[in-house]
DNA sequence: CCAATAATAGACTGTTTGGTCTAATTAAAA
DNA sequence: TTTTAATTAGACCAAACAGTCTATTATTGG
């Protein structure tokens, strides 16, 4: 039995948005990609936005939970779940091919459209949450602003997998993001 | 007098596509933008994706140095240079606000556009260039890698300024930031 | 079994897209 | 001045766009 037709189209959106941006898919892409009749594709979501953004809420929400494995995990400090976490983003080929989901469709929709900004922002500050959270439960040197360090992290990390997409290998990752374990590193007590 | 023509194009095709993107940015609103006839416009280029080819190494290509002060000084040490540039990009609003035009491009043409690719990694070797020239100009510990730290340092603050664009504040940055200004100091001897 | 609803099917529509074309006008060269 | 080329002007075009509509087929509940 196939998957549910509502989810076969979520499926697919998420794919050619996340590579071809919002403006750079349109409705016959998503057709031909999920094999569906428009009256079907219409049924399920009123219009391309509404699509979109289901997409983000039940797709992209999911998908940073796969991408950047953050769970806490009781044997180990905060810390070193993160820093592993770091490193296992590089095994991840098309995140460090293509860059974050997220971060590519902030960049695109955000400045233009409210909707868009707040749906992002609230996976957004769910990541920074779980960064926070594992930082603060760690064993840092005591000046160690831990939101303005969890924000840094992300933007490290995203902007290491936004260089030259389609081009950006593993190893590239690997060398950039070293400076950052480093300094990561160095905070420790 | 007024600007030539293709100038004025040119510059109306930047801040149209830095703002909406490649896809985002119609024929209509560049007509309207800068208030000229559609012969005139394809007069001067052959098609939309050439314009926006010319607006990279003319435009984004000169915007790049504007933006990120890197030019050498007799005065300063490299890295000196490089910290004090980190911090002058706080001053650039438009770029605190909607991320770096170049990183912005390349996340929405290069995954799908060989030409845009090429165009772009042009301007960004400029750029890790003239980086890794300041960091070689510096005492630094020896053990220092410049090339992948070049990479570091443009992913950082590239990442910084694409967080939440529209909305990523002055004072965001500068807390963001802080902690790359921090490791970059204590590489130095 | 029957009625009601959910889902499928795709032809069709008005608008916008990037791009072409011919004619008129201006500027430069002879 | 006359000729040649550069530029301006915008009507026009086919294709692609997001979205609508009516008809039909499955599915479900009573």
């Amino acid at each position: 039995m196939s998957q549910p037709t509502r989810e076969k189209i979520l499926d697919a959106v998420f794919k050619l948005v996340y590579i071809n941006g919002y403006n750079g898919t349109s409705m016959a892409m998503i057709l031909k990609e999920c094999g569906i009749p428009k009256g079907s594709l219409y049924h399920y979501f009123k219009s391309k936005k509404e699509m979109v953004l289901s997409v983000v809420s039940e797709r992209i929400n999911l998908k940073m939970d796969e991408f950047y494995q953050l769970d806490v995990e009781e044997s180990k400090e905060g810390i070193d779940t993160l820093l592993a976490a770091i490193l296992k983003v590089s095994k991840k080929e098309i995140l460090v091919s293509y860059g974050c989901p997220l971060n590519r469709l902030n960049q695109e929709m955000s400045p233009v459209d409210k909707d868009f900004e707040v749906a992002i922002n609230t996976i957004y500050n769910r990541l920074r949450d779980k960064i926070i959270l594992l930082l603060k439960n760690s064993k840092l040197q005591s000046e160690t602003e831990v939101e303005s360090l969890s924000e840094f992290i992300i933007a490290t990390v995203w902007g290491s997998i936004s260089l030259s997409p389609a081009q950006s290998s593993t190893k590239r990752y690997m060398q950039t993001i070293t400076h950052l374990t480093n300094y990561l590193k160095s905070l420790k007590i």
